[in-house]
DNA sequence: TTGAAAGCGCTAACAA
DNA sequence: TTGTTAGCGCTTTCAA
């Protein structure tokens, strides 16, 4: 690389020599403030480039406390978040609102333990406003380090409860998956099944899991406790437990299964098995990820969320609370958190 | 969330106060510094504890000009990038080697056009050291923004040489693609394969491409054209190439394919065609991804190189450049970038 | 509309 | 081994 031979970063002061102003109309025509003159906007401008100035944000980020940069947290062993279509459908929600005021998202990941004081030094470092979490393990230690730094921060996905607390520290954005696993269930109802069986998510770890099976439960009532089959939200997971609902009930007339994922395995399954989809079994699905949903055979009736809209959300919850932050530093006033949890909608097409 | 009332963040100035000593001296036990008393330590660090007390980056990064950050940029339309796994094990490697550094990797996306004022604020603005840069896109803004604001970075994949240039300004860290290609196409020839045909990457476009088919061209020096199909990267896209071939040459007996999800749409291709690998046509792929090369019918014998041992090497020539840039300061002298070329080596399995 | 001066929170000589 | 003193490059009163 040309590496000049220090050629020291120009800074405000340079600019205003060699402009012939002071230092404070410098800054005031970086910032745009309506009262400098014309000429002289022009004038500074023209240094500016000539320069190439830019300004130094540690400096301006010492007496501001802005930094206009906002963090994206995401844990996941081995990164499988990574690879996931619904994260990164999230991710680009949150940097498009977060782009649309300016701020500039940057992400972090929290995947060996080592990882966790590093990125509690960045974030208590003061090198963002704000953060956006995803914590996917229960008894993450990311909400207590988020507590401990003081920094504004909104969680994707409903955190488990903690011990003692009764309402929840932390925003969050979640789907409505209590609600939209009620929407599944109603419908394989209304269709006329009567034995409506459930492949559920790992619902002792994730909320999101624990809600769509209660969203099952909402509608029925007294299912039999041989109709529901625990899983892992992996494809195999749910073609094992289809096998295994099939073996214990022979009779079931259809499934909810708690993932886009899962139900394709699940169909598989069924398909193995000599049952048709939805003649002898209806399935419905949660997630509507495109690419699933609508390659399976047959296209799956599935749960839809508006997942870049959550991204989106999440990133406008933080500004609020950003924004809050710096009124409370005036009025010194608390509130709780104000979270969202977004509709879903059920998407009909042949599997149920 | 609990707001707490502005309880205006702690400074070294509050610990110095509470624990007697001075400003210099809390912070000669805050970077560790050997010449303190260890009562000292102790008490100041009793202090720190008991306030809360975080260093604020800004301040610090003020003056000692560095943030301990890196950030690691992706250009891609649409976050392709993202879900792909080579990438994935890149940036992997990439973090392991910042971590080992203390350092912390923050991403930037770049997707949209708006996207690059914002990005090139943020890298120019000091935030981060350096950063290392995946650039797909020919004719990309990425190098010359990074020249403009005079940041330390390594680039991932070899750029095109820029018009008027003969070298490279800047440092970029690569597999041997060309000597892969090689590789695989020595082994096919070793084979006693007589006609082996080539399906292309957009070798218009990217450098891996170009480099790959030079490789074959190396060995075959008097290949005919007609055994070379053009393709763009993708599965199908290999599929249909292979068709071409296959269409165009019926006595191919061998092909190398520049990249394994091209490689598994050529071996569909291959078997709808009623030819067996590696009897009638000989199969090698390019990447060693193992989710698909080992989960071909058959197996895939490809060209591996490592990949989460190239970000790790981007990571620390990034880390030379930074050093050398401070020494730089002193010395103002200039070098070349030292770029490097990993090398790949034949994993022989069962195409051929 | 502009400038002077103070200060954000820290590190780094230099003295002691 | 510790403290004193200057800044780092910017924004922000307050005066002019």
């Amino acid at each position: 690389m040309t590496q000049r031979p220090t050629p020291r970063r120009p800074t405000l002061e340079d600019v205003a020599r060699r402009s012939g102003v002071s230092k404070s109309t410098v800054s005031r025509v970086i910032n745009d403030e309506p009262k400098v003159r014309a000429e002289v906007v022009d004038r500074v401008r023209e240094v500016i480039t000539e320069l190439g100035y830019v300004p130094n944000q540690a400096a301006r980020q010492l007496v501001t406390h802005r930094t206009n940069a906002v963090a994206v947290v995401a844990t996941e062993p081995d990164n499988r978040l990574f690879l996931d279509p619904f994260f990164d459908c999230l991710l680009r929600g949150i940097r498009r609102e977060l782009a649309r005021h300016g701020a500039q998202a940057v992400l972090l990941f929290l995947d060996e333990p080592d990882d966790y004081a590093r990125v509690a030094d960045y974030l208590g470092g003061g090198h963002v406003d704000g953060a956006v979490l995803f914590s996917l393990r229960p008894g993450d230690r990311l909400h207590e380090m988020i507590e401990r730094i003081g920094l504004p921060a909104v969680f994707g996905g409903r955190p488990l409860l903690r011990a003692g607390d009764t309402v929840h520290r932390h925003a969050y954005v979640d789907g409505d998956n209590r609600g939209g696993a009620r929407q599944a269930v109603r419908h394989l109802v209304s269709l006329g099944r009567k034995r409506v069986a459930t492949v559920t998510g790992p619902h002792d770890q994730e909320t999101s899991a624990a809600d769509r099976l209660a969203g099952y439960r909402d509608v029925l009532l007294d299912a039999p406790p041989e109709l529901t089959e625990r899983a892992d939200y992996t494809r195999q997971g749910g073609a094992d437990a289809m096998a295994a609902l099939l073996d214990r009930c022979p009779d079931l007339d259809a499934v909810f299964v708690a993932s886009d994922l899962m139900a394709s395995g699940a169909l598989q399954t069924l398909r193995a098995r000599g049952r048709r989809v939805p003649e002898d079994v209806a399935v419905v699905g949660f997630d509507d990820l495109t690419d699933i949903a609508e390659s399976t055979d047959p296209p799956l009736t599935t749960v839809h969320q508006d997942v870049e809209g959550m991204g989106r959300l999440m990133a406008r919850l933080l500004f609020d609370r950003t924004e809050r932050a710096d009124r409370t530093d005036r009025t010194g006033r608390t509130e709780a958190p104000p979270s969202v949890v977004v509709p879903t909608r059920l998407v009909l097409r042949d599997s149920a």
